[in-house]
DNA sequence: GCACCATTGACCGTTTCGGTTATTTGTGCT
DNA sequence: AGCACAAATAACCGAAACGGTCAATGGTGC
Protein backbone atom coordinates (compact mmCIF):
# COMPACT_ATOMS: atom_id res chain seq x y z
CA UNK A 1 0.00 0.00 0.00
CA UNK A 2 2.94 2.17 -0.24
CA UNK A 3 2.98 1.63 -3.40
CA UNK A 4 -0.28 3.30 -3.67
CA UNK A 5 0.81 6.67 -1.93
CA UNK A 6 3.91 7.09 -3.88
CA UNK A 7 1.51 7.71 -6.58
CA UNK A 8 0.74 11.56 -7.84
CA UNK A 9 -2.38 13.00 -5.79
CA UNK A 10 -4.15 13.41 -8.71
CA UNK A 11 -3.66 9.73 -9.93
CA UNK A 12 -4.32 7.85 -6.26
CA UNK A 13 -7.82 10.15 -6.62
CA UNK A 14 -8.75 8.67 -9.79
CA UNK A 15 -8.36 5.06 -8.39
CA UNK A 16 -9.94 6.03 -5.36
CA UNK A 17 -13.00 7.54 -6.81
CA UNK A 18 -13.40 4.54 -9.70
CA UNK A 19 -13.35 1.81 -6.90
CA UNK A 20 -15.71 3.96 -4.21
CA UNK A 21 -17.97 4.28 -7.01
CA UNK A 22 -18.00 0.68 -8.42
CA UNK A 23 -18.08 -0.71 -4.47
CA UNK A 24 -20.65 1.61 -4.07
CA UNK A 25 -22.39 0.69 -7.30
CA UNK A 26 -22.12 -3.21 -7.14
CA UNK A 27 -21.11 -4.19 -3.68
CA UNK A 28 -18.51 -5.76 -2.52
CA UNK A 29 -18.92 -9.15 -4.06
CA UNK A 30 -19.87 -8.38 -7.40
CA UNK A 31 -17.00 -5.64 -8.28
CA UNK A 32 -14.71 -7.14 -9.72
CA UNK A 33 -11.40 -5.59 -9.69
CA UNK A 34 -11.62 -5.65 -13.28
CA UNK A 35 -14.31 -3.14 -13.26
CA UNK A 36 -12.26 -1.27 -11.40
CA UNK A 37 -8.81 -0.95 -13.33
CA UNK A 38 -11.02 -0.51 -16.11
CA UNK A 39 -13.24 2.41 -14.68
CA UNK A 40 -9.57 3.97 -13.37
CA UNK A 41 -8.06 3.75 -16.51
CA UNK A 42 -5.29 1.62 -15.42
CA UNK A 43 -4.66 -2.35 -15.80
CA UNK A 44 -5.94 -5.28 -13.39
CA UNK A 45 -2.10 -5.86 -12.21
CA UNK A 46 -1.66 -2.55 -11.32
CA UNK A 47 -4.14 -2.74 -8.71
CA UNK A 48 -2.87 -5.59 -6.98
CA UNK A 49 0.36 -4.15 -7.12
CA UNK A 50 -0.82 -1.05 -5.38
CA UNK A 51 -3.52 -2.71 -2.82
CA UNK A 52 -2.10 -6.42 -2.35
CA UNK A 53 -5.67 -8.30 -2.84
CA UNK A 54 -8.95 -7.26 -3.10
CA UNK A 55 -10.03 -7.33 0.27
CA UNK A 56 -7.06 -5.18 1.49
CA UNK A 57 -8.28 -1.85 -0.75
CA UNK A 58 -12.08 -2.62 0.41
CA UNK A 59 -10.41 -1.86 3.80
CA UNK A 60 -8.35 1.07 2.86
CA UNK A 61 -11.55 2.83 1.20
CA UNK A 62 -13.31 2.17 4.31
CA UNK A 63 -10.37 3.48 6.75
CA UNK A 64 -9.86 6.78 3.68
CA UNK A 65 -13.80 7.36 3.66
CA UNK A 66 -13.88 7.37 7.64
CA UNK A 67 -11.03 9.78 8.37
CA UNK A 68 -12.68 11.86 5.56
CA UNK A 69 -15.87 11.79 7.21
CA UNK A 70 -14.94 13.06 10.44
CA UNK A 71 -13.13 15.89 9.00
CA UNK A 72 -16.53 16.72 6.97
CA UNK A 73 -18.69 18.87 10.03
CA UNK A 74 -17.91 21.70 11.95
CA UNK A 75 -19.77 21.08 14.34
CA UNK A 76 -18.54 24.27 16.46
CA UNK A 77 -20.31 26.53 13.92
CA UNK A 78 -23.46 25.19 13.97
CA UNK A 79 -22.97 25.60 17.94
CA UNK A 80 -22.54 29.21 17.80
CA UNK A 81 -26.05 29.49 15.44
CA UNK A 82 -28.55 30.68 16.66
CA UNK A 83 -31.78 30.43 14.60
CA UNK A 84 -32.71 27.24 13.44
CA UNK A 85 -33.40 27.66 10.21
CA UNK A 86 -30.05 29.15 9.59
CA UNK A 87 -28.37 26.34 11.59
CA UNK A 88 -30.16 23.54 8.99
CA UNK A 89 -28.76 25.85 5.97
CA UNK A 90 -25.51 25.62 7.39
CA UNK A 91 -25.33 22.32 8.33
CA UNK A 92 -26.57 21.85 4.52
CA UNK A 93 -24.01 23.90 3.08
CA UNK A 94 -21.34 21.73 4.61
CA UNK A 95 -22.98 18.29 3.74
CA UNK A 96 -23.04 19.82 -0.14
CA UNK A 97 -19.84 21.09 0.27
CA UNK A 98 -18.67 17.51 1.18
CA UNK A 99 -20.76 16.05 -1.34
CA UNK A 100 -19.09 18.32 -4.12
CA UNK A 101 -15.36 17.46 -2.97
CA UNK A 102 -15.89 13.57 -2.52
CA UNK A 103 -19.06 13.01 -4.59
CA UNK A 104 -18.25 9.18 -4.20
CA UNK A 105 -18.22 8.84 -0.96
CA UNK A 106 -21.48 9.06 0.46
CA UNK A 107 -22.53 6.36 -1.69
CA UNK A 108 -19.80 3.87 -0.82
CA UNK A 109 -20.81 3.98 2.53
CA UNK A 110 -24.48 3.54 2.29
CA UNK A 111 -23.49 0.30 0.62
CA UNK A 112 -20.79 -0.76 3.07
CA UNK A 113 -24.25 -0.54 5.61
CA UNK A 114 -25.90 -2.59 3.19
CA UNK A 115 -22.91 -5.29 3.55
CA UNK A 116 -23.12 -8.69 5.18
CA UNK A 117 -20.35 -7.65 7.30
CA UNK A 118 -21.75 -6.79 11.05
CA UNK A 119 -18.27 -5.71 12.12
CA UNK A 120 -17.75 -2.69 10.27
CA UNK A 121 -21.33 -1.42 10.44
CA UNK A 122 -21.50 0.33 13.92
CA UNK A 123 -18.21 1.90 13.72
CA UNK A 124 -18.81 5.12 10.96
CA UNK A 125 -22.52 5.45 10.91
CA UNK A 126 -23.23 6.53 14.92
CA UNK A 127 -20.05 9.13 14.10
CA UNK A 128 -20.89 11.61 11.63
CA UNK A 129 -24.47 11.50 10.41
CA UNK A 130 -25.84 11.46 13.33
CA UNK A 131 -23.58 13.80 15.31
CA UNK A 132 -24.27 16.36 12.99
CA UNK A 133 -27.52 15.79 13.32
CA UNK A 134 -27.59 15.66 17.49
CA UNK A 135 -26.14 19.59 16.94
CA UNK A 136 -29.27 20.72 14.42
CA UNK A 137 -31.53 19.38 17.03
CA UNK A 138 -34.09 22.14 18.54
CA UNK A 139 -32.84 24.25 21.10
CA UNK A 140 -35.71 25.94 23.85
CA UNK A 141 -35.25 29.35 21.99
CA UNK A 142 -36.48 28.21 18.54
CA UNK A 143 -40.07 27.19 19.54
CA UNK A 144 -41.21 30.80 20.45
CA UNK A 145 -40.51 32.21 17.20
CA UNK A 146 -43.37 29.86 16.15
CA UNK A 147 -46.53 31.16 15.49
CA UNK A 148 -47.47 27.81 16.61
CA UNK A 149 -44.69 26.68 18.40
CA UNK A 150 -46.08 23.21 18.31
CA UNK A 151 -45.01 23.07 15.11
CA UNK A 152 -41.33 23.45 15.40
CA UNK A 153 -40.21 19.61 15.82
CA UNK A 154 -42.72 18.53 12.45
CA UNK A 155 -40.95 20.91 11.18
CA UNK A 156 -37.91 19.71 11.88
CA UNK A 157 -38.71 16.22 10.70
CA UNK A 158 -39.98 17.81 7.09
CA UNK A 159 -36.47 19.45 6.51
CA UNK A 160 -35.05 16.14 7.45
CA UNK A 161 -37.29 14.42 5.10
CA UNK A 162 -36.21 17.32 2.28
CA UNK A 163 -32.26 16.78 2.96
CA UNK A 164 -33.34 13.44 2.03
CA UNK A 165 -34.85 14.35 -1.44
CA UNK A 166 -32.00 16.73 -1.73
CA UNK A 167 -29.63 13.83 -1.91
CA UNK A 168 -31.10 12.16 -4.02
CA UNK A 169 -31.31 14.18 -6.73
CA UNK A 170 -27.70 15.43 -6.30
CA UNK A 171 -27.04 11.64 -6.49
CA UNK A 172 -28.64 11.78 -10.08
CA UNK A 173 -26.50 14.08 -10.76
CA UNK A 174 -28.64 17.74 -10.70
CA UNK A 175 -26.90 20.49 -10.07
CA UNK A 176 -25.62 21.20 -6.82
CA UNK A 177 -25.74 25.03 -6.66
CA UNK A 178 -29.02 25.15 -8.15
CA UNK A 179 -30.19 22.94 -5.44
CA UNK A 180 -28.92 24.75 -3.20
CA UNK A 181 -30.28 28.15 -4.13
CA UNK A 182 -33.74 26.12 -3.90
CA UNK A 183 -33.36 25.27 -0.67
CA UNK A 184 -32.27 28.48 0.56
CA UNK A 185 -35.35 29.99 -0.68
CA UNK A 186 -37.32 27.13 0.60
CA UNK A 187 -35.93 27.82 3.77
CA UNK A 188 -36.51 31.72 3.70
CA UNK A 189 -40.07 31.02 2.60
CA UNK A 190 -41.17 28.54 5.83
CA UNK A 191 -39.19 31.08 7.62
CA UNK A 192 -41.85 33.88 6.88
CA UNK A 193 -44.36 31.84 7.10
CA UNK A 194 -43.95 29.69 10.39
CA UNK A 195 -42.62 32.51 12.51
CA UNK A 196 -44.41 34.61 14.11
CA UNK A 197 -43.92 38.73 12.26
CA UNK A 198 -41.41 40.43 15.09
CA UNK A 199 -38.84 37.40 14.73
CA UNK A 200 -38.70 38.21 10.57
CA UNK A 201 -36.35 41.28 9.82
CA UNK B 1 -43.19 -18.53 -20.78
CA UNK B 2 -46.41 -20.03 -21.16
CA UNK B 3 -44.99 -22.66 -18.62
CA UNK B 4 -44.64 -19.52 -16.18
CA UNK B 5 -48.25 -18.37 -16.62
CA UNK B 6 -49.06 -21.96 -15.68
CA UNK B 7 -47.82 -21.84 -11.97
CA UNK B 8 -50.12 -20.83 -9.07
CA UNK B 9 -50.77 -17.09 -8.51
CA UNK B 10 -48.83 -17.40 -5.05
CA UNK B 11 -45.79 -19.19 -7.04
CA UNK B 12 -45.49 -16.14 -9.76
CA UNK B 13 -45.78 -13.86 -7.82
CA UNK B 14 -42.60 -15.32 -5.53
CA UNK B 15 -40.75 -15.70 -8.34
CA UNK B 16 -41.23 -12.28 -10.02
CA UNK B 17 -40.30 -10.74 -6.77
CA UNK B 18 -37.11 -12.14 -6.37
CA UNK B 19 -36.19 -11.57 -10.00
CA UNK B 20 -37.34 -7.55 -9.77
CA UNK B 21 -35.34 -7.42 -6.48
CA UNK B 22 -32.31 -9.30 -7.72
CA UNK B 23 -32.26 -7.24 -11.16
CA UNK B 24 -33.20 -3.72 -9.02
CA UNK B 25 -29.96 -4.68 -6.55
CA UNK B 26 -27.47 -5.65 -9.21
CA UNK B 27 -28.31 -4.57 -12.42
CA UNK B 28 -29.08 -6.85 -15.90
CA UNK B 29 -25.49 -7.96 -16.45
CA UNK B 30 -24.32 -8.57 -12.38
CA UNK B 31 -27.88 -10.38 -11.22
CA UNK B 32 -27.62 -13.95 -12.22
CA UNK B 33 -30.25 -16.79 -12.78
CA UNK B 34 -28.75 -18.40 -10.30
CA UNK B 35 -29.04 -15.63 -7.25
CA UNK B 36 -32.97 -15.33 -8.67
CA UNK B 37 -33.05 -19.21 -8.20
CA UNK B 38 -31.64 -19.07 -5.11
CA UNK B 39 -34.07 -15.54 -3.46
CA UNK B 40 -37.28 -17.59 -5.31
CA UNK B 41 -36.35 -21.00 -3.35
CA UNK B 42 -36.56 -22.94 -6.87
CA UNK B 43 -33.44 -24.26 -9.43
CA UNK B 44 -31.65 -22.54 -11.83
CA UNK B 45 -33.14 -25.45 -14.37
CA UNK B 46 -36.86 -24.37 -13.55
CA UNK B 47 -36.34 -20.58 -14.57
CA UNK B 48 -34.90 -21.57 -17.67
CA UNK B 49 -37.85 -23.82 -18.22
CA UNK B 50 -39.88 -20.90 -17.70
CA UNK B 51 -38.44 -17.93 -19.09
CA UNK B 52 -36.15 -19.65 -21.78
CA UNK B 53 -33.28 -17.39 -21.16
CA UNK B 54 -31.88 -14.56 -19.41
CA UNK B 55 -32.83 -11.86 -21.66
CA UNK B 56 -36.60 -13.36 -22.42
CA UNK B 57 -37.13 -12.83 -18.29
CA UNK B 58 -35.91 -9.36 -18.10
CA UNK B 59 -38.05 -8.49 -20.99
CA UNK B 60 -40.95 -10.05 -19.15
CA UNK B 61 -40.10 -8.44 -15.86
CA UNK B 62 -40.28 -5.13 -17.67
CA UNK B 63 -43.51 -5.33 -19.86
CA UNK B 64 -44.84 -6.61 -16.40
CA UNK B 65 -44.09 -3.50 -14.09
CA UNK B 66 -45.10 -1.12 -17.42
CA UNK B 67 -48.67 -2.68 -17.35
CA UNK B 68 -48.92 -2.64 -13.49
CA UNK B 69 -47.59 1.07 -13.55
CA UNK B 70 -50.46 1.94 -16.23
CA UNK B 71 -52.67 1.00 -13.48
CA UNK B 72 -51.68 2.40 -10.69
CA UNK B 73 -52.92 6.06 -10.63
CA UNK B 74 -56.41 6.99 -11.10
CA UNK B 75 -56.03 10.31 -12.02
CA UNK B 76 -59.60 10.93 -12.34
CA UNK B 77 -59.33 11.13 -8.71
CA UNK B 78 -57.14 13.76 -8.58
CA UNK B 79 -58.59 15.71 -11.04
CA UNK B 80 -61.97 16.26 -9.17
CA UNK B 81 -60.21 17.30 -6.14
CA UNK B 82 -60.07 20.71 -5.62
CA UNK B 83 -57.31 21.14 -2.99
CA UNK B 84 -53.54 21.31 -4.10
CA UNK B 85 -52.98 19.89 -0.52
CA UNK B 86 -55.43 17.17 -0.72
CA UNK B 87 -54.52 16.45 -4.21
CA UNK B 88 -50.67 15.90 -3.34
CA UNK B 89 -52.08 14.17 -0.61
CA UNK B 90 -54.20 11.97 -2.79
CA UNK B 91 -51.65 11.25 -5.54
CA UNK B 92 -49.06 10.12 -2.39
CA UNK B 93 -51.68 7.76 -0.76
CA UNK B 94 -51.96 5.85 -4.45
CA UNK B 95 -48.32 6.04 -4.90
CA UNK B 96 -47.39 3.99 -1.58
CA UNK B 97 -50.43 1.49 -1.80
CA UNK B 98 -48.85 0.65 -4.92
CA UNK B 99 -45.60 0.35 -3.05
CA UNK B 100 -47.32 -1.60 -0.94
CA UNK B 101 -48.58 -4.29 -3.06
CA UNK B 102 -45.45 -4.56 -5.57
CA UNK B 103 -42.78 -3.58 -2.88
CA UNK B 104 -40.23 -4.18 -6.05
CA UNK B 105 -41.54 -2.51 -9.36
CA UNK B 106 -40.39 0.69 -8.26
CA UNK B 107 -36.75 -0.12 -7.65
CA UNK B 108 -36.82 -1.96 -10.60
CA UNK B 109 -38.17 0.66 -13.16
CA UNK B 110 -35.03 2.98 -11.64
CA UNK B 111 -32.59 -0.05 -12.26
CA UNK B 112 -33.98 0.02 -15.92
CA UNK B 113 -33.15 3.69 -16.61
CA UNK B 114 -29.69 3.23 -15.02
CA UNK B 115 -29.02 0.73 -17.30
CA UNK B 116 -27.24 0.95 -20.53
CA UNK B 117 -30.16 -0.23 -22.63
CA UNK B 118 -31.16 3.23 -24.76
CA UNK B 119 -34.35 1.88 -26.28
CA UNK B 120 -36.27 0.98 -23.30
CA UNK B 121 -35.99 3.78 -21.51
CA UNK B 122 -37.84 6.80 -22.45
CA UNK B 123 -41.19 4.34 -23.03
CA UNK B 124 -41.80 3.74 -19.49
CA UNK B 125 -40.69 6.94 -17.83
CA UNK B 126 -43.22 9.23 -19.82
CA UNK B 127 -45.54 7.20 -18.53
CA UNK B 128 -46.50 6.43 -14.93
CA UNK B 129 -44.25 9.39 -12.61
CA UNK B 130 -44.52 12.52 -15.51
CA UNK B 131 -48.04 11.39 -15.95
CA UNK B 132 -49.37 11.50 -12.33
CA UNK B 133 -47.11 14.74 -11.67
CA UNK B 134 -48.70 16.57 -14.27
CA UNK B 135 -51.86 16.00 -12.81
CA UNK B 136 -51.21 17.53 -9.62
CA UNK B 137 -49.91 21.00 -11.28
CA UNK B 138 -50.91 23.50 -9.69
CA UNK B 139 -54.55 25.37 -10.59
CA UNK B 140 -55.10 29.35 -10.66
CA UNK B 141 -57.87 28.41 -7.43
CA UNK B 142 -54.93 27.64 -5.58
CA UNK B 143 -52.45 30.17 -6.08
CA UNK B 144 -55.33 32.96 -4.20
CA UNK B 145 -55.35 30.18 -1.07
CA UNK B 146 -52.22 31.28 0.25
CA UNK B 147 -50.85 34.15 2.14
CA UNK B 148 -48.41 34.93 -0.30
CA UNK B 149 -49.53 33.46 -3.59
CA UNK B 150 -45.83 33.70 -4.89
CA UNK B 151 -44.86 30.68 -2.47
CA UNK B 152 -47.49 28.24 -4.16
CA UNK B 153 -44.82 27.03 -6.78
CA UNK B 154 -42.04 26.72 -4.47
CA UNK B 155 -44.37 24.89 -1.82
CA UNK B 156 -45.39 22.30 -5.10
CA UNK B 157 -41.11 21.99 -5.64
CA UNK B 158 -40.42 21.35 -1.94
CA UNK B 159 -43.26 19.13 -1.90
CA UNK B 160 -41.68 17.19 -4.76
CA UNK B 161 -38.85 17.12 -2.70
CA UNK B 162 -40.25 16.28 0.34
CA UNK B 163 -41.74 12.78 -2.31
CA UNK B 164 -38.19 11.82 -2.97
CA UNK B 165 -37.25 11.65 0.53
CA UNK B 166 -40.09 9.38 2.04
CA UNK B 167 -39.91 7.22 -1.33
CA UNK B 168 -36.12 6.78 0.09
CA UNK B 169 -37.35 6.10 4.12
CA UNK B 170 -39.74 3.62 2.53
CA UNK B 171 -37.13 1.86 0.32
CA UNK B 172 -35.28 1.61 3.48
CA UNK B 173 -38.19 -0.26 5.50
CA UNK B 174 -39.53 2.13 7.63
CA UNK B 175 -43.22 1.72 8.42
CA UNK B 176 -45.73 2.77 5.39
CA UNK B 177 -48.32 3.89 7.46
CA UNK B 178 -46.10 5.79 10.19
CA UNK B 179 -44.75 7.42 7.63
CA UNK B 180 -47.98 8.65 5.87
CA UNK B 181 -49.48 9.50 9.38
CA UNK B 182 -46.26 11.64 9.21
CA UNK B 183 -47.17 12.81 5.84
CA UNK B 184 -50.62 13.96 6.67
CA UNK B 185 -49.62 15.64 9.57
CA UNK B 186 -46.75 17.85 7.36
CA UNK B 187 -49.57 18.33 5.06
CA UNK B 188 -51.89 19.52 7.55
CA UNK B 189 -49.63 22.00 8.88
CA UNK B 190 -48.18 23.75 6.16
CA UNK B 191 -51.96 24.30 4.95
CA UNK B 192 -52.49 26.04 8.73
CA UNK B 193 -49.48 27.99 7.57
CA UNK B 194 -49.31 29.10 4.06
CA UNK B 195 -53.38 29.31 3.42
CA UNK B 196 -54.97 32.80 4.62
CA UNK B 197 -57.45 31.92 7.61
CA UNK B 198 -60.81 31.94 5.71
CA UNK B 199 -59.75 28.76 3.58
CA UNK B 200 -59.08 26.76 7.19
CA UNK B 201 -61.91 25.50 8.28
C1' DG C 1 -47.15 -50.44 -10.67
C1' DC C 2 -47.41 -47.30 -14.47
C1' DA C 3 -47.63 -43.30 -17.33
C1' DC C 4 -47.05 -38.39 -17.13
C1' DC C 5 -44.95 -34.15 -16.33
C1' DA C 6 -43.08 -30.61 -13.31
C1' DT C 7 -38.74 -30.11 -11.07
C1' DT C 8 -33.95 -30.50 -10.53
C1' DG C 9 -28.95 -32.29 -9.94
C1' DA C 10 -25.37 -32.81 -12.78
C1' DC C 11 -23.14 -31.33 -16.55
C1' DC C 12 -21.51 -28.49 -20.87
C1' DG C 13 -18.40 -25.01 -22.98
C1' DT C 14 -17.20 -20.41 -22.06
C1' DT C 15 -16.23 -16.44 -19.50
C1' DT C 16 -14.70 -14.09 -15.58
C1' DC C 17 -12.95 -14.26 -11.10
C1' DG C 18 -8.84 -12.98 -7.76
C1' DG C 19 -4.21 -13.23 -8.04
C1' DT C 20 0.79 -14.06 -10.17
C1' DT C 21 4.59 -13.55 -13.28
C1' DA C 22 7.33 -12.40 -17.10
C1' DT C 23 7.73 -8.94 -20.36
C1' DT C 24 7.40 -4.40 -21.93
C1' DT C 25 7.59 0.46 -21.26
C1' DG C 26 9.12 4.73 -19.47
C1' DT C 27 12.81 7.46 -17.08
C1' DG C 28 16.95 9.31 -15.34
C1' DC C 29 21.92 8.88 -15.51
C1' DT C 30 26.33 8.68 -17.83
C1' DA D 1 23.57 6.50 -27.65
C1' DG D 2 23.34 2.75 -24.03
C1' DC D 3 22.42 1.17 -19.44
C1' DA D 4 20.17 0.39 -15.03
C1' DC D 5 16.10 0.48 -12.53
C1' DA D 6 11.48 0.90 -11.50
C1' DA D 7 6.63 1.23 -13.01
C1' DA D 8 3.09 -0.68 -15.60
C1' DT D 9 0.91 -4.24 -18.05
C1' DA D 10 -0.05 -8.33 -21.24
C1' DA D 11 -0.24 -12.89 -20.69
C1' DC D 12 -1.26 -16.36 -17.85
C1' DC D 13 -2.92 -19.51 -13.83
C1' DG D 14 -6.34 -22.61 -11.48
C1' DA D 15 -10.73 -22.05 -9.69
C1' DA D 16 -15.22 -20.49 -9.71
C1' DA D 17 -19.33 -18.76 -11.81
C1' DC D 18 -21.66 -17.72 -15.90
C1' DG D 19 -25.86 -18.84 -19.22
C1' DG D 20 -27.80 -22.72 -20.85
C1' DT D 21 -28.93 -28.03 -21.58
C1' DC D 22 -30.50 -32.58 -20.47
C1' DA D 23 -31.16 -36.85 -18.40
C1' DA D 24 -32.46 -38.46 -14.03
C1' DT D 25 -35.72 -37.81 -10.19
C1' DG D 26 -39.98 -37.45 -7.64
C1' DG D 27 -44.59 -36.63 -6.95
C1' DT D 28 -49.53 -37.37 -8.67
C1' DG D 29 -53.63 -39.54 -10.68
C1' DC D 30 -55.04 -43.95 -12.39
Amino acid sequence: MEKFLALSIKKQDTIRNAALACFAKHGYEKASINDIAVAAGISKASIFQYFGNKQALYQYLFDYCATQMKQAYNTSVLEETTDFFDRVWEASVMKVENLKKHPHIASFIASVAAEPMPELKGAIFSETNEKYIASLVLHEQDYKKFRHPEDAELVFQMLMLLAKGMSVQLENGVDYDGMMKEFREILNMLKHNFYKEEYLL
